[in-house]
DNA sequence: GTCTATATTCGGATAGAC
DNA sequence: GTCTATCCGAATATAGAC
């Protein structure tokens, strides 16, 4: 157990990441349906069996990342939450992160951000989103109790907040924004807090 | 000229339109790429054969669908730069209007919004999204100038007006909001509009 | 200019060897 | 658990009658 008997050049035995990883980044640049599953099998060069072993087939694929990201974005969340107190903190962290995140891993915010309009979420997974959705609006709802947010409709409050950064978000990922989004971090955060606070 | 001969009961001539309105109904529903011209075909009850003589394939259907929202939109957009002279006056406008076309016209909204990242745009029309956005933008600028709005990146500010509405917009599209969107306009205005105002 | 019938391509998925 | 070869359905697009 200590050490490998065979040391396979790269990837032992989690050809499961690898395909991950590939799908997620081959989806994200061309799109779900853009992409079969042989293009995966080339670009991770592995076989199809292979990827038919490990997944049932594309859409599984496709939902494993999805749960996969989300999972993480709520573990961050989580996170900030029992770090930070006031829904001023929390909240400028929760932005913080998206734009960390939108620099360094642009594929995986692409296709969280797009995942539920891309059409292959063809059963269940109900509003998922609503998972990091509904932590931003529990922040918001405890802000207005305690008084830093103004009283409101708790989604148009969320939205306001929240609704200038994400769509910075995605004029970067279009290209449309060509500087890193964490440059413009502080005047986007002091408008959106300006929007709902005193 | 004046009278036809023949009274063909519902769409003589315009069969493009017809094919247009069925296609962007069914795109919005199911998406594009879950929509085959078969389905097109029966819900709009004419032939392929029909279908093939207005439109070179499905790809030229959606872009059509695109460009002629697109056009609308923007005429809306330039009538309301005439109408109004403050950038407060004309933001607003456009936001009731986005809300109200969200309430009318749902599919349409729908198919806008998130027509560039549905993947059949495999060529062209680079950014036409830009258009409708590009105006949005020259009001802010001009609020900027005649200091209505504080001054800050542009983009920015345009993100942080526009954003919180459209984020909003999304929210009733998902089915997360319930109610009519423009019951809440006041609050969203008001928020947003505080976001960038003195 | 609308129709039916059909050709052709493509991609998801399976079978079964190793 | 990874591989190759293959099947099969679906969907785009065309041909040609009316």
């Amino acid at each position: 157990m200590s050490r490998r008997p065979e040391t396979k050049s790269s990837t032992p035995e989690d050809t499961r990441a690898l395909i991950l990883e590939t799908a997620l980044r081959l989806f994200s640049r061309n799109g779900f349906f853009n992409t079969s599953v042989q293009d995966i099998r080339k670009e991770a060069d592995i076989s199809i069996g292979s990827i038919y072993h490990h997944f049932s087939g594309k859409e599984a694929i496709a939902k494993a990342i999805y749960l996969d990201l989300l999972g993480k974005i709520d573990v961050t969340m989580r996170d900030i939450l029992s770090r930070h107190s006031t829904a001023h903190d929390r909240c400028r962290e929760v932005v913080v992160h998206l734009f960390s995140m939108t620099d360094a891993f642009p594929e995986a915010m692409e296709y969280i951000l797009h995942a539920r309009h891309r059409e292959f979420m063809t059963d269940g997974i109900p509003i998922c989103s609503s998972g990091p959705f509904a932590r931003m609006k529990q922040m918001v709802e405890e802000g207005m109790e305690s008084g830093e947010i103004l009283p409101m409709d708790p989604l148009v409050a969320t939205t306001s907040l929240f609704g200038g950064p994400i769509r910075l978000i995605h004029l970067r990922l279009d290209g449309i924004l060509k500087e890193e989004i964490s440059s413009l971090l502080e005047p986007t955060w002091l408008c959106a807090w300006k929007s709902v606070s005193k």
